[in-house]
DNA sequence: ACTTGACCTGGAGTGCGCTCCAACCGGTAG
DNA sequence: CTACCGGTTGGAGCGCACTCCAGGTCAAGT
């Protein structure tokens, strides 16, 4: 298997691959004849599993700590197990954080469907969707494009 | 409220602050005699917003698409709610990939903790956690840093 | 009057994570 | 033989999102 059958099958460009490499996050391929490198299909795995912690927001430099962890062999398991002990707590906040996103969006999203068909929304307003609240012009006229501001300052960047 | 408190209250530096409104994602503040930025508290809520759609994945781009939006007032409330379902499906999908990414962790970790404690761990090792696998030199000995690698290969930089 | 400290500006610098490029080489098909 | 494809390298460039800095202004405290 050369680099354009595992870009393709990894979906990582060659590029990528190369760099991914370089930097240590891949082990040095071995070479054919003509010094092109080649992989063996277990390599995938590896690669799916960097792509995980990477898709789960774990950077660069923690996911070449855990490489060259792994590189190691058997002496770091601890290590490694500790790492991804933190890594899981980082993505179960994730997570949480997203839900609760979830649910501001649902009540916003809600809000600006009322808000659309017309319905009277002022009171609940601020607490109900407990974010900013779409536009502050409520009293409407003078609102062209860039009205609202600069009160001092008469130039700063045209 | 100058951007020194702003930025205390809000968690942001005021360079960040700064460059937020030089970008447009907060409005031009209004300033005192002196020319110095003064808020008013409810720009914390704006704040608060855009730091969630931030911690939520939302670049830059899409966070200055829709403060634009914002600034049209009621005109683009229907964009402004298009944007936020189409962001509600990303954190949606973000938190499935996280969700399942736990599942892959707790596996792992598991794994790695029955590794430890010396169990032997082989038959079901790929399947289960159907990632990579956690060191390759299972034969131990001649594992120094820099062993495991460059099979063809003698020059390759200099 | 002077010092301090918070603020102002424009612009340069940073770190991440690629991505692209020029220039070259080697194997195969026509 | 030659064209071409897919690989090789080192290094430059890029987009994002800040972050830092020099050099200056202003207002309030001692």
């Amino acid at each position: 298997m050369r680099i354009g059958d595992l870009a393709e099958k990894s979906g990582l460009s060659t590029d990528t691959l190369r760099y991914y490499e370089k930097i240590g996050l891949l082990p040095k391929a071995l070479r054919d004849a003509g010094g092109r490198r080649v992989y063996d299909r277990t390599i995938l795995r590896w690669i799916e599993f960097l792509d995980r912690l990477k898709a789960t927001g774990m950077g660069i430099k923690d996911r070449l700590r855990y490489a060259d962890l792994r590189t190691k062999g058997a002496t770091s398991l601890t290590e490694r197990r500790e790492m991804l002990e933190i890594h899981r707590r980082k993505v179960s906040e994730d997570v949480s954080r997203l839900t609760e996103m979830l649910s501001v969006l649902d009540e916003k999203i809600d809000l600006y469907r009322r808000m659309e068909a017309g319905e009277p929304v002022d009171p609940a307003f601020e607490s109900c969707a407990r974010t900013e609240h779409g536009a502050q012009p409520v009293l409407k006229g003078q609102m062209n494009e860039r009205s609202t501001q600069s009160g001092t300052r008469a130039d700063a960047k045209p």
